[in-house]
DNA sequence: CTGAAAGCGCTAACAC
DNA sequence: GTGTTAGCGCTTTCAG
């Protein structure tokens, strides 16, 4: 096999607990036998065996990222991939590598956390948005298990660290603006009705309405996936009605890419006969024809911030639990 | 701690190694113990630790997934997105977990596979993408560490398991329908020469050509980075010239669409001025106006095929080496 | 400041 | 079929 702390140990002529000890850097260890066992290191090529000092001293320096929907759709949208990213950069700032488990059913899902969190092959986890009842957020809310939440979470909001935007006001401001625009039939495209994040926007949206005096209908607010189909499918539904709206609030911009596509083909000018205001502000809003308004949600930020607070989360367990909520404003652009 | 293979062993009065059969449903154990000790398991709430497991066991049932490029740069991307679609799928089909490791400079990434290869972190590893002098790829080859590459590796090409296009053919294709379309100064937009796959199509560019007894001329051939910013640079360039050339293939969606934007920015139309063709044919390929012209290489199947190698070769290591070639084809739309 | 020794939770010969 | 036992490679008391 490879080069052991066993092999280190007898080259440097000390005991394994002294490798160890400077693999750890403890500063009880003597300079010169420092650099005698690090030499020592050199001339065998030793590497620590990560799994190995896992299940010695129960940590692994990684993190899980779960992501509680099927892998088709968050793979399609490049929101995600910006959050990835926003994650990625704040593991490797701390060190830490990330395990990714998938699925395409709940169930593949909610068996692989089980296999990473009870299997310990992580720290902690990093949970991707929340629905209303979750099952993985309770399993790991009741096991203790260190995680941290992007999204709001519906039950237990001060017992769970998470980071979100204050998705109400958001929408409450994009509702606004719309009706600053003139508009008085604003339509709201909504992920699923599962989402807290859906909800809360929904929230947003409907009180915007009823300060400015304008009923709520129930025929204007339409769920579907975050893809460019869904946006597709809401908008055509919306078209047929009988009064249909002139302004539609999309709370994702794959989603108001395929509300964009609808209203071209079947000419219809944006913003002149439908205004559209769409959510994420990825990178896909500014490269649209025409280029859309969008809310910024910072979703590197996002990402980022939510791997620092469960790395603080971990190392500082009793630290009281946090909520980071990431600013958002809105980009005017062309649809508006 | 938690619940062990002992305290099941215990309830259900026999030995850990009989426990332990039965985890890997060994055949030798009699159903009735069988039975004995799954409910025990259950009983329990029992479930194996996985780090345990690979420590004495020698395998991790992990994957890791190395982007030896700035994740700056990939993860701003989509098509890696659809890439990691396709290698999640594979990785789930086959019960593999992922592991990422990312770095924005050439050392952090080095060093990051570095701890996943020697930490005994994966059983096998995913390169994606080679440079002509790649360490990554070096070490990995010279450790004997099971891989597989997504793309064509410089050196050893029949000694590496890889996943690739015929890249070489895909960019003679594409030179190949500007030409037919009566262009003849066809400049060609590539990412780093030191990429294998630049190299590559830039081959198939250039004897496209000279098939075509057409000079090749170095003022057209530029090179960026794989970003819409990289698109803009390079085409600024070549408008510049003395003798602007009248239609481009760019090698990468994002960076297409940074030429779009530019010809747009300077009031020149396309395809009638300038015509594009691009690869990888992203979303963003028909998300865009006019919509690009784009070679498909299909993505998802890329990672998919690569996955799969990899779990081949490590469960069979003395297999021959393979070298799957995913078809390609291209996708006309209004850029040409 | 360093060494000896007991484990972390599991697997895999080797017995019987 | 099942138990015994020796590790996998490291960390961490506890001594000294």
């Amino acid at each position: 096999m490879s080069v052991t702390i066993k092999d280190v140990a007898k080259l440097a002529n000390v005991a394994t607990s002294t490798v160890s000890r400077v693999i750890a850097n403890n500063p009880r260890i003597s300079d010169g036998t420092k650099k005698k066992v690090r030499d020592a290191m050199h001339e065998l090529g030793y590497h620590p065996n990560a799994i190995a000092r896992s299940l010695a001293s129960q940590s692994t320096q990684s993190l899980g990222l779960i992501m509680p929907r099927s892998t088709d759709i968050v793979f399609q949208n490049p929101f995600f991939l910006t959050l990835l990213r926003g994650i990625s950069e704040g593991a490797q700032n701390a060190q830490y590598t990330l395990l990714m488990t998938t699925g395409k059913s709940d169930k593949e899902i909610y068996d692989g956390v089980v296999q990473i969190v009870q299997g310990r092959k992580v720290d902690g986890v990093i949970l991707l948005s929340s629905q209303v009842e979750d099952d993985i957020l309770s399993y790991l809310y009741k096991r203790k298990f260190p995680f941290v939440l992007i999204g709001k979470p519906y039950k237990y909001k001060d017992k769970i660290t998470h980071v979100d935007n204050d998705n109400f006001s958001a929408a409450n401001e994009a509702t606004k603006h719309l009706l600053t625009k003139g508009h008085t039939k604003i339509a709201f495209i909504g992920g699923s009705r599962k989402l807290t994040v859906t909800m809360e926007r929904l929230l947003g949206y409907r009180e915007a309405l009823e300060t400015a005096d304008i009923p709520v209908r129930d025929a204007y607010c339409v769920h579907e996936e975050f893809l460019s189909s869904g946006g597709q499918e809401a908008v055509k539904g919306l078209l047929d009605l009988p009064d249909p709206p002139s302004a539609m609030l999309v709370t994702d911009d794959l989603m108001a890419l395929g509300v964009l596509r609808v209203c071209n083909d079947l000419g219809i000018s944006v913003p002149e006969s439908i205004a559209i205001v769409s959510f994420n502000n990825t990178m896909m809003a500014d490269m649209s024809r025409p280029p859309l308004t969008s809310m910024e949600i910072n979703t590197l930020d996002l990402g980022y911030q939510a791997v620092t607070s469960l790395i603080q989360h971990i190392s500082q367990p009793n630290e009281p639990i946090k909520r980071v909520i990431i600013p958002h404003s809105l980009v005017i652009r062309e649809t508006t």
